[in-house]
DNA sequence: ACAAAAATATACCGATTGGTATAATTACTA
DNA sequence: TAGTAATTATACCAATCGGTATATTTTTGT
């Protein structure tokens, strides 16, 4: 790894979770600076403008939370413990640290779909291959004669547990409150059960 | 109505949706006089500053769409076709035209959570009034027999019925998907079916 | 209709925005 | 180790930011 390439690691690391708490038109190149302790000129020396910058910073975030994720999977056996990983792993989000300012997926989303077609299509994209995850995990289950539960709407399902951790995470970072989240991934779990 | 109160309601109603599309940080004056017409001095003739201006617009965002709510709540004669409104009226949302730009408590929560505490506040009563709400209306359903599923939370239920629909609010604008967010509602649908 | 008061427009303020040209420095390779 | 290339720092740019003082216009009550 050349010089370059660590510096413009090092900026990602430190400028991700500023863009993931303030938002990208909230997140000045001040703030980049500051934050990395380098000046403009590094900064743009290593990436193109402030967009890139964002970009990075997004993918950074949901891969750290994607590294979570999928390794806690990967240690169960059976699909529904696969499922199962989502509630209990979103429901200690807050003390988790992932990433600092809460859903990246959530953050982007709700920012740019209305002014930041670029961010936004990295967030849409980024959900779709959440949604396709959680699909095969449920088909799987399903093959593999875990889940019976008659008329399992896949898609549906995907959608329905994503809906509800994302809406989980908004109300308890603007409530505060860690045990209104555990409360919702209750009610994840239940879906997840309900589908034996 | 004074002229300046009329002047004042009319700088809100061209002013709401554009905070809900485009944010607080991302809506500048200019944006303000220029959806109006007007100039700085009768922005700031009429507003302390920005703050005040994006308070009155969240508030009538919510107004706006409350009225909706509430009005058509009114009109169900049972507490399960009272609950059941929510999904009817936020599958079809997108094309409901309420408010501009989505859910504005979704909206306001994550932009403002880590960032602008006054909106924040606003934006976290609007939610526990809306939870209030629900809940009054489920304890109501159980008193008048119509809920007997044994064991309800319900708080639980209630913090489970908002996160379904802003995280499925959230999905659909990413998404662009009308058919995403009917989906999710379909679930949210069983959810009150359960309840009895 | 007129005078006082209120509302709106104009012109400006310093600070900050994203971005760039160039100089100084550091890292890499022969 | 010397020289060149890549990287980082400095100094600046025009544009825009939120906000204000003041002049002008328009309401409003008599």
């Amino acid at each position: 790894m050349s010089k370059a390439e660590k510096t413009k690691q090092f900026i990602i690391e430190k400028t991700a979770p500023i863009f993931n708490t303030k938002g990208y038109s909230g997140t000045s190149i001040n703030d980049i600076t500051t934050a990395t302790g380098l000046t403009k000129g590094s900064i743009y020396g290593n990436f193109e403008n402030k967009d890139e910058v964002a970009i990075a910073s997004f993918k950074f975030n949901v891969k750290k939370l994607h590294d979570v994720l999928s390794r806690e999977i990967e240690k169960q056996r059976t699909f529904k413990e696969k499922l199962l990983v989502y509630p209990r792993v979103y429901a200690k989000y807050p003390s988790l640290d992932v990433t600092i300012g809460g859903c990246p997926i959530l953050n982007t989303a709700i920012e740019s779909d209305d002014t930041h077609p670029v961010l936004k299509k990295y967030a849409e994209r980024t959900l779709l291959y959440w949604k396709d995850k959680l699909m095969y995990l449920i088909d799987q289950g399903i093959n593999a004669g875990e889940f019976k539960a008659k008329s399992i709407n896949v898609e549906n399902t995907a959608l329905t547990i994503i809906a509800l951790i994302e809406g989980g995470m908004m109300i308890s970072k603007l409530t505060g409150s860690d045990t209104d989240l555990s409360a919702i991934m209750l009610s994840l779990n239940k879906i997840i059960d309900d589908l034996e």
